[in-house]
DNA sequence: GTATGCTTTCGGC
DNA sequence: TTACGGCCGAAAGCATAC
């Protein structure tokens, strides 16, 4: 069973003042470029019936809703993710096994509770959505099916509030005539290469050889393509472990290749990253940078450590050096910059023996 | 040949 | 007409070790 929140920002915001509901809501990123530069993060129904959609810049909502009272708030994180850890706790409460996927998505593993019975996993939904919309007052939009890709297909089909339930013999059926970017890990990129060789449904899809999909796409996308387009899917659902990287972006004032202004900035997402480390009492690895350019394309660049560290210090050598290597090849001004640690690791007590021994 | 590690890109939310 | 965030994990592609 997959679990999804309702336009989860915009419902929040919603419950939070629900003298917006029955207008445009739209939650957006400001980059502080300008006054209103950025993107929209989530939309309520009645702003996406304007043309309003994710990752749209907010400069063109405003145009799709030009004329109308409309809302638009910032992103205020912090709050829901209070909110979705209760939800979450609901959730996992309901479940044999649970897998956290997001902010406002969770895949339950039901069936032993049900005995297998999609009957019996259609009213325990059912229950859910209850007890979701009762203790935190917001809806969702629920999938079940005989794994995770059908779920999630499922919890696609029927939104907001939606519930759809596809048993085992209903999956072909159910699957055929979607287009094939509904199948998670197909993305624009995937779909484009699909619609080159004619396939542009599920049912296209699960008919392609599987031996060409392997050759376009490689053993893993290929394989994968094949059997979801069939419905076939294993992957457990199951806990999913700590975060293995961390990572912090952020839009420049101007386009530059300039690197000190570059690590006035990355100096700060350092700062933050690091207190984001100690916080959990993680050491890191490796670092990397990512420039998003004036073009929007995205340029990163990494290098691994001889031993892992939590020193800020370290991290802002290794960030300036990277981007001193890079800036000097780049031909084209970066818009943001980032950057991300990995090879995460619990504490430092190992290197500090042997850096105090030596 | 197989396993493992590192860098880069892609896709999801 | 254009316009444009901030995260995260997965895996491809490559190099090296065994």
């Amino acid at each position: 069973m997959l679990v999804d929140l309702d336009y989860f920002f915009a419902q929040v915001e919603e419950r939070r003042n629900p003298s917006i509901r029955d207008k445009p809501v739209v939650v957006c990123v400001y980059s502080g470029r300008t006054e209103e530069s950025g993107v929209v993060s989530t939309a309520n129904y009645i702003a996406r019936r304007f043309g309003v959609r994710s990752g749209m810049p907010i400069i063109l909502a405003k145009k799709r809703l030009k004329g109308v009272e409309a809302v638009f708030l910032p992103v205020d994180h912090d709050y829901y993710e209070e909110v979705s850890e209760r939800v979450t706790t609901i959730l996992r409460g309901n479940a044999d096994d649970f897998e956290r996927v997001g902010i406002d998505e969770a895949y339950l593993e039901v069936s032993r509770r049900v005995e297998g019975d999609f009957g019996r996993a259609a009213a325990l939904a059912q229950l859910i959505k209850g007890e979701v919309r009762d203790r935190e007052g917001l809806t969702c939009s629920v999938g079940v099916g005989p794994n995770k890709v059908v779920a999630k297909i499922a919890a696609d089909a029927k939104k907001p509030d939606g519930l759809t339930v596809v048993r085992p013999g209903e999956v072909v059926p159910f699957l055929s005539p979607l287009p094939a970017d509904s199948l998670i890990g197909v993305g624009k990129k995937t779909a484009e290469r699909l619609e080159a060789l004619g396939v542009k449904t599920i049912g296209d899809l699960a008919n392609y050889d599987v031996q060409r999909l392997i050759e376009c796409f490689g053993k893993s996308l290929g394989t994968y393509l094949h059997n979801a387009s069939n419905g076939i899917d294993d992957e457990p659902v199951q806990e999913r472990g700590e975060a293995e990287s961390i990572s912090r972006i952020a839009t420049l004032k101007e386009d530059t290749l300039d690197l000190r202004g570059i690590i006035e900035v990355t100096d700060r997402l350092c700062k933050e990253i690091h207190e984001s480390l100690v916080q959990r009492g993680l050491s890191f690895k490796s670092v990397g940078i990512v420039a998003v350019m004036k073009d929007l394309s995205i340029r990163t660049r990494s290098r691994t450590l001889e031993s892992p560290t939590d020193d800020v210090g370290v991290l802002r050598g290794a960030v300036k050096e990277l981007f001193e290597r890079f800036l000097g090849e780049s031909e084209i001004e970066a818009r943001r910059v980032g950057v991300r640690v990995s090879g995460l690791v619990k504490g430092m007590e190992t290197q500090r023996r042997l850096t105090s021994f030596f």
